[in-house]
DNA sequence: TCATGGTGCAA
DNA sequence: TATTGCACCATGA
């Protein structure tokens, strides 16, 4: 069995007490008067098993608020624990940190003890095939020993014993591990204060087993006893029962048991030594290099000798030396003796380039080519306000350039100018990490970026969309290697925060250039990925030309009408201050309103409005939209509340929020798309939104009309797909009869009304037609009767039977639901018609909760997905022909299914069409597309 | 100041 | 116990 998978599991807690207890008579102080003690002590253990056993899987449990369970069952459960004392309180933040820098996981469960987690995960790992270990002093454990379940148990004064069951038998004179439970519920246990059978201790603990087996039988067989133990135990077998509850250590807390988490991966050996510097563990820091760093790294003493390597920026001021770039700067990936991919960082070169001799020089350079990687330094996030500070330039691993700009922005655009002939090229490929922001900053100084474009947040973004993207994440993922971060040279936001104009222009060239290396490097990760997940295509056809697309209409922006929002400003004030009047009326206190506590206070408790409110997650009473409309008729209070709401919301949200948004270089919106952020593959909007502006209420609907064209030459264009998820879904499922109504242009919800309830299509009642409306968007989601029946006012069994109506209906639909779940459960990911993937880890998960929502991702990511990939051709082409005809009409805005366009009015007529073919023509499909157009002076006219 | 929960807007 | 997002407000560490 030597080659069985061990994990190790530390109850964070009882080391932590235990090491601060072991330190008890010559505690350890630092300078700073920092009793270190209780984290030393842990670090000491976790090196040690480390060390010793050289895991390959680990973690480390840790308690967060106590058993809820057991307080609940016996509220002086441990009540008389002495308080945490200061030395272990100040412990765990740094604990965690050393965790976090030593990369590794810690377990953490609201309402659970460490004990039912380790207990838990051990249980799991064992059906996994792994041989637990359970780091812990405390005797407790013993109880879940098993033929693959240990206690690794330091020993007062070094060592460790593995407790399996025959230690476990001998120590606690029981036949079985899990009789420890009936002894601890006998014997009881003062430090939490688990009471026991009075007058049983230890010795008769033991007794009492070996002769009855277990707690219960004991009870059974009392007459057996005699004296005061007969009566004692007679009249607390209450008591002892509730004790055994409490010393049952829970196997059923909600955590996972995923291997890859748990395996042991390499430290971050230079942020892990930073904190152990800060604290002064000298021994320890030894002692950790001595476990981590490759031979080969301690022997050869570099500056820090950790194979994650920072080196002061190589002649960053020479500017004379640019091309005299010593041979040895390289970055190599080396497989250590210690089994741990590392990136060893050398002897990098990054140069400073601030002279016109070596700017030109390096333009030279960059000419020669094929493709180049760059990332540019700003003062601010908004592209399009920002400044230019400087621009990394990378080609080679480990070897880069840093342009610096001065802050006189004439003096900034001669520099830039120089190298128009390398942003202008049309050969050389720009490699960067979102270009998008790129792209818009250097178009602030009219600097065109051309050539082919590999955007390494995009590229990770197709071959992982449910992953992050940011660099740094990336670079440790890929590279093993962790950037300086961004906030180590300015800090974290806020007003203290430095503008990169300060940073020390040496310390500017390290941080651009490392990432615009790193970026350099992650291509050529990225580009192997892409082909192994067979997305390729999709991202040179699909989602690099669309960058372009959207920088166009980014940088376009939007106008808008502000002295119309001024005035829906003030009229909403007015209905406000009228309904929180009546509201505080009625309540008979004033309180506020849009806090979600207070409102559930005053309805539920104050004024009692209903039996038994219903709560959220966190026990507060829900006032959301959805329980209170019920109540609406019966409570003026109610109603007046959601209307309350309504107002605020578009008051705070749209109305005085969106004029904030104005450029005020532009006079207009220039909302961000986001085009690696949804899981699906569309595009989000955010600063501000514009994919979430108000439609169906009257009232909403009105902050549509503050959307208006560029100019009186101009008109407000909006083209929108009709049905195009339902068109999609009835594609891929070949259902014939949603097709036929669709190649008939049939209002497809009142065609499925017919269908469902059998009447002829001209008699489909309103309701009949909204009900078969939210069936239809239903099954793109995934509904259950469950849900249905709450959208509607269908009944539970109504709405089984409805769901039941469409299936018979439209069967092939229902065999595509099932073909898309097969497809996941076999390959792990579903796909799009452009084969944009989606990777469902939770689809064979045994948790049905969490299956069933991967379940219906594999049946809504294909649709949705598909529906973002059409849109993104359509945009991509119609881009295309409008740059090539030189319209002055622009795209604006993309909200999912809807494009919309600045036209202007000579042109009108021409791009008409042009858009209709353009959209109905990005993707064959069985079923036709269809668009609907409109015109307006506003985006509410052009609906 | 920041993270989180509750709520609500869109497709 | 319906998919994907973003943003606002209140709250408490």
């Amino acid at each position: 069995m030597a080659d069985q998978k061990r994990l190790f599991l530390l109850d964070a807690y009882a080391l932590i007490f235990r090491g601060y207890y072991a330190f008890i008579k010559n505690p350890r102080i630092n300078s700073k008067g920092m009793d270190t003690s209780a984290i030393l002590g842990f670090t000491n253990s976790l090196l040690d098993v480390i060390k010793r056993e050289r895991p390959d899987h680990l973690a480390v449990c840790f308690d967060k608020g106590g058993s809820v369970a057991r307080t609940e069952a016996f509220p002086e459960y441990k009540a008389n624990r002495q308080e945490t004392p200061e030395a272990i309180r100040i412990a765990v933040p740094y604990i965690e940190k050393i965790l976090q820098a030593m990369n590794i996981p810690a377990v953490v469960k609201a309402g659970y003890e460490a004990d039912d987690i380790i207990g838990t995960l051990a249980k799991k790992a064992e059906k996994e095939g792994y041989k637990t270990f359970m780091v812990t002093p405390d005797k407790d454990f013993a109880q879940l020993v098993s033929e693959n379940i240990f206690m690794y148990r330091p020993r007062f004064g070094g060592g460790y014993e593995t407790w399996g069951i025959p230690e476990v038998q001998e120590k606690f004179g029981v036949e079985r591990p899990e009789q420890v439970i009936d002894f601890l519920g006998m014997m009881g246990d003062s430090v939490d204060n688990i009471p026991g059978l009075p007058g049983v201790g230890e010795k008769t603990a033991k007794k009492f087993l070996a002769a009855y087996g277990s707690m219960e039988n004991l009870f059974k067989n009392t007459h057996e006893l005699k004296g005061k133990m007969k009566e004692k135990v007679e009249a607390s077998q209450e008591l002892g029962l509730l004790s055994k509850d409490l010393a049952t250590i829970m196997l059923d807390v909600p955590v996972e048991f995923h291997q890859e988490d748990f395996e042991m991966c390499m430290p971050d050996i230079h942020a892990t030594k930073e904190i152990f510097n800060e604290l002064e563990f000298r021994r320890l820091t030894d002692n950790f290099e001595k476990t981590f760093a490759p031979p080969e790294e301690s022997t050869q003493k570099t500056e820090t000798s950790a194979p994650v390597v920072k080196k002061p920026v190589a002649k960053s001021d020479g500017q004379f030396d640019l091309f005299a770039a010593p041979g040895t700067g390289n970055v190599t990936e080396e497989e250590s003796s210690s089994g741990f991919k590392t990136i060893t960082n050398t002897n990098h070169f990054y140069q400073h380039v601030n002279t016109p001799l070596s700017r030109a020089l390096l333009l030279k350079k960059l000419l020669q080519q094929p493709s180049v990687c760059f990332d540019t330094e700003t003062t601010g996030l908004k592209a399009l306000e920002v400044e230019l500070i400087g621009i990394a330039f990378s080609w080679e691993a480990g070897k880069g350039y840093y342009v610096s700009f001065p802050e006189d922005q004439g003096e900034t655009r001669t520099i830039l100018e120089a190298f128009r002939p390398f942003f202008e090229s049309e050969t050389i490929e720009k490699i960067g990490h979102n270009l998008k922001y790129d792209i818009k900053v250097l178009s602030n100084y009219d600097m065109p970026v051309k050539g082919k474009l590999f955007d390494t947040m995009i590229a990770h973004y197709l071959i992982n969309p449910d992953m992050r993207h940011n660099m740094d994440i990336l670079s440790e993922t890929y590279l093993n290697y962790q950037p300086v971060s961004i906030t180590e040279l300015i800090g974290k936001k806020g007003k203290n925060q430095l503008s990169m104009r300060v940073v020390p222009v040496k310390d500017q060239t390290e941080y651009a250039v490392e990432d615009s290396d790193i970026t350099l490097q992650l291509k050529e990760h990225f580009t192997k990925e892409l082909d192994s997940g067979n997305v390729t295509k999709l991202f040179n056809d699909v989602e690099l030309p669309l960058v372009s697309v959207l920088t166009a209409m980014e940088i376009e922006g939007i106008n808008l009408n502000t002295d119309f929002l001024k005035e829906l400003s003030v009229a909403l004030s007015d209905d406000i201050a009228r309904l929180e009047k009546n509201i505080f009326e009625q309540a008979g206190e004033e309180f506020n309103i849009a806090s979600p506590k207070q409102l559930g206070i005053v309805l539920f408790e104050n004024m009692k409005l209903v039996e038994k409110p219903k709560k959220t997650k966190t026990g507060q009473y829900s006032t959301a939209e959805d329980v209170l409309s019920y109540l609406a008729k019966d409570h003026q209070i109610i109603a007046d509340i959601l209307e309350y709401r309504q107002y605020k919301k578009l008051q705070s949200t749209y109305v005085d929020a969106l004029p904030n948004e104005i450029n005020p270089k532009t006079g207009r919106v220039h909302t961000v798309y986001a085009q690696a952020v949804a899981a699906t593959g569309r595009l989000s909007s955010n600063n501000p939104n514009l994919q979430n502006i108000p439609i169906r209420t009257e009232r909403g609907r009105q902050v549509r009309k503050a959307f208006i064209p560029r100019d009186e030459n101009h008109v407000l264009l909006a083209a929108d797909y009709s049905q195009i998820e339902l068109r999609i879904i009835a594609a891929l499922s070949e259902e014939e009869t949603m097709i036929e109504a669709f190649k008939n242009g049939e209002d497809i919800h009142a065609s499925t009304a017919a269908k469902v309830f059998n009447v002829p299509l001209e008699e489909v009642t309103r309701e009949q037609r909204s009900n078969a409306k939210t069936v239809n968007f239903g099954i793109i989601y995934g509904v259950s009767a469950f849900g249905l029946s709450n959208q509607t006012d269908l009944s539970r069994k109504e709405a089984k039977a409805l769901i039941d109506t469409y299936y018979e209906t439209y069967p092939k639909l229902r065999a595509y639901m099932a073909e898309q779940v097969d497809f996941a459960r076999d390959h792990g990911y579903v796909e799009t018609v452009l084969q944009r993937r989606r990777y469902l880890k939770d689809i064979n998960s045994r948790n049905a909760i969490v299956r069933g929502a991967a379940e219906r991702n594999s049946v809504n990511a294909p649709i949705q997905g598909s529906a973002a990939d059409i849109i993104k051709l359509a945009m991509i082409n119609i881009h295309n022909r409008f740059e090539k005809e030189n319209f002055k009409s622009k795209m604006l805005l993309q909200v999912h299914d809807e494009l919309v366009f600045d036209a202007h009015k000579d042109e009108l007529e021409t791009i008409k069409p042009i858009i209709k073919e353009e959209m109905e023509n990005a993707y064959k499909m069985a079923v036709p597309l269809d668009v609907e157009m409109g015109i307006g002076e506003n985006w509410l006219e052009a609906h």
